[in-house]
DNA sequence: AGAATCGACCGGTAGC
DNA sequence: TGCTACCGGTCGATT
């Protein structure tokens, strides 16, 4: 399941592969994948084909690749269209060498060639996209009703992302901002980690994780912890992710693999998710799960105080 | 109007 | 061997 580490990761080794390559040829597969891109599939290849491609970025756990129509690297401008991409559970990039004229696999939405190197958009459970949308202002993108919305003046972001939120790995995210928005809510603080539009790039893995090294339960409202909590929490989160990314995120299953094919090793250091019935590190406690808001949740009874809502 | 909650969308796979 | 239940990120419908 691709969050924001394995996204990063996914990003990195796009950049490695295909900045600066002019893509010679588009094939797509019609279907779900596009199904929010307003012009359907056939806008798509046009607007890729012919493009060189100057960068790859990320928020959340979206990905845009910014297009020129020179071979100059140049950055990307206001109102340019790119191709945002999102892996939803089953998503995966894989850049390949050679097969080129292989016919697209069964699970396979979107296949980009370039001189010498080709890029494969797999997706067997359909439940990632595959859109065209043009860049505007992150200031204009924001909608966290910050009054000196700043910090994000200078990026372009995808018009098609204006409701995610920031993502804690861009340069001075508002955190401050973040938590007074979540101290206003009577959502479960699991939930609020979940919402992309407070924060982004956080998914059932890192909550669970951020949640468990603030020694927090997400069963708590948002209006009931303290500043300083909800620091802890999402600064757990940043770190449990942190850490993720330098060994390539976590795979805990086969779902998730890199652009090689490779999975990242992260699992075996999880504390709490997956980890049910299982002794807790820290405190010896038998790992319990549970179900909020219809979602998985894996806690340590003994260090995550439970809060049970009426 | 806004906020919160819940089901639908998929198919691989674990468990029976 | 075959069947069913389960899982999750996001959106849209419902409360």
């Amino acid at each position: 399941m691709p969050e924001l580490p394995e996204v990063e990761t996914i990003r990195l080794g796009l950049e490695k592969h295909v900045i600066g390559q002019k893509i010679v040829q588009t094939e797509g597969r019609p279907g779900r994948l596009f199904r929010n891109n307003p012009f359907g599939l056939n806008s798509v290849e046009t607007e890729l084909n012919g493009k060189v491609v100057t960068g790859i970025e990320r928020r959340g756990k979206y990905l845009w690749m910014t297009l020129s129509s020179t071979q100059a690297i140049t950055p990307p401008r206001l109102g340019d269209n790119v191709l945002v991409v999102h892996l939803g559970m089953s998503g995966q990039v894989r850049v390949c060498q050679e097969g080129y004229d292989e016919p697209l696999a069964k699970n396979e939405h979107l296949r980009i060639t370039f001189a010498d190197t080709q890029l494969r958009f797999l997706d067997p459970r359909t439940f990632g996209h595959l859109t065209i949308s043009a860049l505007q202002s992150g200031a204009r993108a924001d909608r966290l009703e910050i009054e000196n919305s700043k910090w994000n003046e200078n990026r372009l972001i995808p018009l098609a992302l204006e409701h995610i939120g920031p993502d804690p790995f861009e340069e001075g995210w508002p955190i401050n901002q973040v938590i007074a928005k979540a101290r206003r809510s009577g959502r479960r603080v699991k939930t609020l980690l979940l919402d992309q539009g407070l924060v982004s790039g956080i998914g059932n893995i890192y909550a669970d994780e951020g949640l468990y090294r603030a020694h927090i339960s997400g069963t708590k409202t948002g209006r009931s912890l303290s500043e300083e909590q909800w620091k802890e929490v999402l600064e757990g989160c940043t770190a449990a992710m942190g850490e993720a990314l330098a060994v390539g995120g976590t795979s805990f299953d086969s779902l998730y693999v890199d652009i090689d094919g490779n999975p990242g090793y992260f699992s075996r250091s999880l504390n709490v998710y997956g980890r049910v019935g299982q002794r807790c590190i820290y405190c010896e406690q038998i790992i319990e799960r549970t179900v909020l808001d219809g979602r998985s949740h894996f806690y340590c009874p003994g260090c995550q105080q439970i809060e049970y809502l009426t």
